[in-house]
DNA sequence: TTTACAATAATTGTCAACAAATTTAGGCAT
DNA sequence: ATGCCTAAATTTGTTGACAATTATTGTAAA
């Protein structure tokens, strides 16, 4: 062989994750193990490692001879997610803030996703604006430089998508570009209070743009990687 | 057998997580798979399971080939355990102010706890005393009945355990009953900013009792369960 | 005594095989 | 056609074995 390849189990976890975030994943679908190990070569043991990491964080979840499915949160835990997502999300702004405030905080990262999703705005590329929006959020908890605040905001992010993928309304925009300009330039003119408060509007709008009243069925495999 | 006992991982992150908050683990020694796979009659597999959502945790820390150890968080992570703490339990300290002025919250398992780290106070359990603050902190998000903040908060507070290991200053105590006791006095009287106060002045307090000129050696494998 | 090197032992990483459980498919009676 | 029962096939759970790497011990020379 050419090249030496160390699959190990992160690559599942990314894999997952990056799915989930695109939309590709849809809650309930299950994932088989052999699946993923016939796709791309992994042995079993390490997809059931990255599979294993996935239930931790919630993305995934495990019943007793039945493998995984992706997640399908329920209302209660949709609730729970966003205000999971505040208590984090609303620390990072105001850590955020600060070290705009003191040292000269490099924004260009989030500028860049701004302009991209300003370009995207109005057409019909849904998943692409999903993921976009996630990497948003998730780039502003790493501009925070602090890798415990990253991890504890990771998960909540793509369970948000699955949230979103189960309740949310056809007509109203999930997760708006305008709301997340609005917050950038909070944040660059050091009003922490009307960037907390921005934040707050923003995810409060996001779960107010989803349906409850939505169910949905368990769906089979999927072989949604190939 | 007697009874069907279903040894799984999970147990094992139990194990070493409880033996984090009582000081019996230090940090930086070794753990091998063996040791605990012969003390317990856990298999190999379901040790390294349990290893890898600790690791994953960022509780023990891993290196390729030489298997586990105990984290011995760096100043800057003490630093980032410490902002990452505040961000999550602010927002607790919020939530359940929130909800005593609304509904009747039940803070008696809280004031349980309170009541034993009185008694226990100025005793030299110093063990059962990190335990019990520890306690203190993680009841303190259960109450808030969003397991995404829970598990958010989980590690951190063994991570604190054992940056305090690391750092801590005999003189100086670490995590003070007094404190505890003002909080939740803030929370029964509704009072939000002095409630957010008190926790802020609280963990502020844990970080300035760290002596981080300290630097300590690893330690070799431990059998510290036996 | 200390240091360097070689041989041994111990530990981890990975994979493959087997048993247990579940899902699927097919046939039969209603 | 519909529902139920049985059998086959698929999938998961678990264990054990082997290879690769690292840690330890022992020996010899400076």
């Amino acid at each position: 062989m050419s090249t030496e390849i160390n699959k190990n189990s992160d690559e599942v976890v990314d894999l997952v994750f990056e799915a989930i975030l695109k939309n590709r994943l849809k809650p309930g679908v299950r994932l088989s193990e052999i699946s993923l190990q016939e796709e791309f070569g992994y042995s079993r043991s390490v997809v059931r490692q990255g599979f294993d990491k996935l239930v931790d964080s919630g993305l995934l979840q495990h019943k007793k001879n039945q493998g995984v499915r992706v997640a399908c949160p329920t209302k209660e835990e949709t609730t729970q997610i966003y205000e999971a997502r505040h208590a984090i999300e609303n620390a990072v702004i105001t850590i955020l803030v600060n070290k705009h405030q003191s040292q000269n905080l490099d924004l260009s990262a989030i500028d860049d996703l701004i302009s991209e999703e300003k370009r995207l705005h109005n057409t019909s590329q849904n998943d692409e604006h999903t993921k976009l929006s996630c990497d948003f959020h998730l780039t502003l908890a790493e501009l925070c430089g602090n890798k415990y605040i990253v991890e504890s905001l990771k998960p909540l992010i793509p369970l948000s998508t699955l949230a979103a993928s189960v309740y949310s309304n056809p007509e109203s925009t999930f997760c708006s570009y305008a709301e997340h300009s609005d917050l950038i330039q909070a944040i660059k003119s050091n009003d922490l209070d009307k960037a907390s408060k921005s934040i707050k509007k923003h995810l409060d709008n996001c779960v107010k743009s989803l349906d409850f009243k939505k169910t949905i069925r368990n769906r089979s495999y999927s072989n949604i990687f190939s």
